[in-house]
DNA sequence: TCGATTTATTTGTCGGACTATATACGCAAT
DNA sequence: ATTGCGTATATAGTCCGACAAATAAATCGA
């Protein structure tokens, strides 16, 4: 209550009372989704928290209560929140929250990223990568093993310190995983890779840019294109365990 | 279209047009969104379609165009769906559906499941599930083993045929996951989890009704309280491996 | 003291009006 | 005939205001 200086305005609705910039290309509901998503991963709201009514917040977002619930509906399809009539909209626990969900795990990486949550989710890229790769070495055909090959080419013109590397580095990831023929997999790595990629970013301001993996890489590739399970099981392990060592270095530094 | 007998009724909101039962516990949007994201998932609409828009299908469901769209936003949240003005609502390809989703799995299994799907995930157990038996054998502590335990007492009072059964196979494998002391590995695991039941579920229909595979779980648990991560693997890997034979051969039959 | 009832608060649902935006169309200039 | 631009139109997006339903909390009665 009381704020606007010069009283209210009950009939004034047709022109633009206040230029609203929008942040990103986003939709208002989906900018308001992502505002909250953020704030609930970086902590500022804790499970069990439970948020100012539906009036009151929409209010203070300036927005209409419709944009701050279809908002409210895309958290709980995420399993960050439930709203219940009398008692409001609650943080779930975190255990209820889909941590796989790729925009949860983006919110995740916003900010700070939590040390232990990044170690769970090497732990399950260290699981199912080299699994994966051992797949992509059965069943990859020619078309799989080019697209492989062109991806290594582009890691080696560009380096992993310019973005054209990073994108090379993802698609050789994502070609071996579509080798696997598991949509499962594929939407699951898709989803850590996202994260990982974000570490990756992570970990470049912190100056580390250490070795070359390059030849790690190629081990994968001669592996899955020799049809060696085992191999290319190991050689991606190999990777992801650099990988994880290279984020936690740079981590415990900063 | 062309129904209402007799005419509008542009003046009688106060009352109880309708009574509307509300198949589930859901709220209006939720249920809307089961139903779309059930026909969905079962092929009604095609990656591609392009639903009717809002007013009209709004109008179809016989909801308000607030509570279709609230509906809408979950799918979109899902990446079953996306919108855009002047297109309208489009169905996205497969490759974008968050797969692992618990409730995307649900809707996937409520209908007769698609083979090869229930194979990838099979697969994605098949890698993940004996990992986590590996490090929980290597992480449990006392109150992990006896949760397990209590479980397995549960599994042999009670054979998988009943829902007491299934919720103590569910009790012991939620143990295992929880043991590992990774969220993701828990996250995921839970959502794969709750498509198997339905699995299983689907399997009694086909009146199989197997094996006695408390042996199976017992020698997991002993390799997990003995700190045999190997063990613990290999024991996983062989009650996953006989879960999907199980599957496949109902599904083949059906 | 305990249970039934009322109250109050909060989300849920609705309808309608207006806005923003992207596509499609048509007209004109070249 | 082709191109380019402006306009028309269809669709999702946003907002508002009111009422319904549910339920936690307070109140009342036995």
């Amino acid at each position: 209550m009381r704020d606007d200086s010069t009283g209210g305005d009950p009939k004034q609705p047709p022109v633009n009372p206040t230029r609203k910039p929008r942040g990103t290309g986003r939709r208002l509901n989906g900018a308001v989704a992502h505002k909250l998503g953020l704030a609930i991963l970086a902590g500022e709201y804790a499970p069990g928290d439970i948020l100012s009514g539906e009036i009151a917040f929409a209010e203070e977002l300036e927005v209409s209560r419709s944009a701050y619930r279809e908002a409210v509906q895309v958290l709980t399809a995420k399993g960050l929140v439930e709203s219940r009539t009398k008692t409001g909209t609650r943080v779930l626990p975190r255990s209820r929250w889909n941590l796989l969900d790729p925009d949860v795990l983006a919110w995740a990486f916003a900010g700070e990223p939590d040390v232990d949550f990044v170690r769970n989710l090497f732990e399950l890229r260290a699981i199912v990568e080299p699994a994966a790769a051992a797949l992509a070495a059965e069943r990859r055909d020619k078309v799989d093993l080019k697209v492989m090959k062109d991806a290594l080419a582009e890691m080696r013109r560009h380096t992993v310190s310019t973005e054209l590397g990073r994108a090379a580095d993802r698609d050789f990831h994502t070609a071996i995983l579509q080798a696997t023929r598991n949509d499962a997999l594929l939407t699951l790595s898709a989803s850590i890779g996202a994260a990982v990629n974000l570490t990756t970013e992570f970990k470049q301001r912190g100056r580390t840019l250490p070795r070359n993996a390059l030849p790690d890489h190629l081990r994968v590739y001669e592996a899955i294109a020799a049809g060696d399970a085992n191999e290319a099981s190991q050689a991606m392990r190999v990777l992801v365990d650099l990988a994880l060592d290279d984020t936690r270095a740079a981590m415990s530094r900063g």
